[in-house]
DNA sequence: TTCTATCGTGAATATATTTTCATTTATGTA
DNA sequence: TACATAAATGAAAATATATTCACGATAGAA
């Protein structure tokens, strides 16, 4: 058979996804072909085609459709070590737990969460102890709260430019300039941009 | 055989874990042999011995771990409709989407999602549009942030007492006191207390 | 030592699932 | 009709996986 049915092709994804949805795992060839009255053959080639035409994945085994990608893995994103918001601390990622995001409220990218230490960006939401959730991504708009690595240490900041002299601005959110002076490099790398904080009540 | 080792049972628990997180799925019998150098017949009467004793749950193709039971599932709460913070709106359970929320963040219980509507509670830290995590419980303290059942509507407030009447104040979390004053009742419903907010940035 | 409970092995068997492929059915068209 | 194309079938073969069970190794106690 060389040519694929898109109706076929159609049903075979929403079956599997309602599948996944019920059980967390995907049907085997034979549950599709019994219910969707389809030969376990023909259940068999279109999910090789479908996995050359990247309409989804089939290892053999397991049925990778967008949707149960989109489930698993993708947006679950790592809870890295803490960041500090005062001064620096060394950005190691841990990777103690995963922490799912949903999907309405986010868009596609790879993200982590961090969780805040110290009051540096208190007037930007940010309290200690919060989580988080950052968009990996090394470059960034002005007025973006970033992730940078300074001198392999990660701090969040609100990024700023001085375009006079060409050096990068780290402000601290917090009124004390005092304690949270502004931070000037020639050169910083960013490592993500702050999108949401989860915060308790 | 008749007696499990305890340290086999922790191994493959922490196995099959690991290798779930990895690639969203359990092994099979002869990878966790391979794995852990055992015999595909001794893992095979862990796993269902170890389903008696309730440890894990095996039915001859998936493994669920508690770990793994909890990331699939149980933690995924229902994002319900809208809820009004100043006037309540009619509270209609719209499962628009699911949202998994962390464990380490969150205790035990049931719980769902509100996207909040409205000013009333910009002191307490909810603006309009934030999601609101709401855990499912009948039974509040003074001082909490419940979804109180208003006339069969439901409203976000800071539930309050007055001792001398026995009456039942919620509070609005807003300064302006004219557009959002102390609402007063002799009985109410509570459907569930906040316990987090997640804001953009 | 001898016995027994514990823990595990290994290989044969049974079952489930995937893979292959020659054939069929239906439809449109020269 | 004769032919080509699209879409699917069905059953056998290959492979992967689970299940069973008689036996082996180890260690502590009698």
């Amino acid at each position: 058979m060389r040519y694929l049915s898109e109706e076929t092709m159609q049903r075979i994804i929403a079956f599997v996804d309602e599948y996944y949805n019920e059980n967390s795992y995907s049907p085997t060839i034979a549950e599709i072909s019994r219910s969707l009255s389809l030969a376990v053959g023909t259940v068999h080639k279109y999910l090789h085609r479908m996995t050359e035409m990247d309409k989804l994945y089939f290892d053999g085994r397991h049925i990778i459709t967008p949707y149960i990608e989109e489930l698993q893995g993708k947006f679950h994103a790592p809870v890295s070590g803490d960041i500090a918001c005062g001064s620096p601390i060394y950005a190691e990622e841990q990777h103690d737990d995963t922490f799912p995001i949903p999907t309405d409220f986010i868009g596609k990218g790879e993200y982590f969460w961090l969780r805040a230490k110290g009051e540096s960006m208190i007037n930007a939401g940010i309290d200690s102890g919060d989580l988080v959730l950052i968009r990996k991504q090394n470059t960034a708009n002005e007025g973006d709260i970033v992730v940078a690595l300074i001198d392999d240490s990660a701090t969040l900041k609100t990024l700023s430019y001085n375009r006079a002299n060409h050096k990068v601005i780290l402000k601290a959110e917090n009124d004390d300039k005092k304690n949270y002076p502004n931070q000037i490099y020639d050169n910083i790398i960013i490592q993500g941009v702050a999108e949401h904080v989860l915060k308790k009540l």
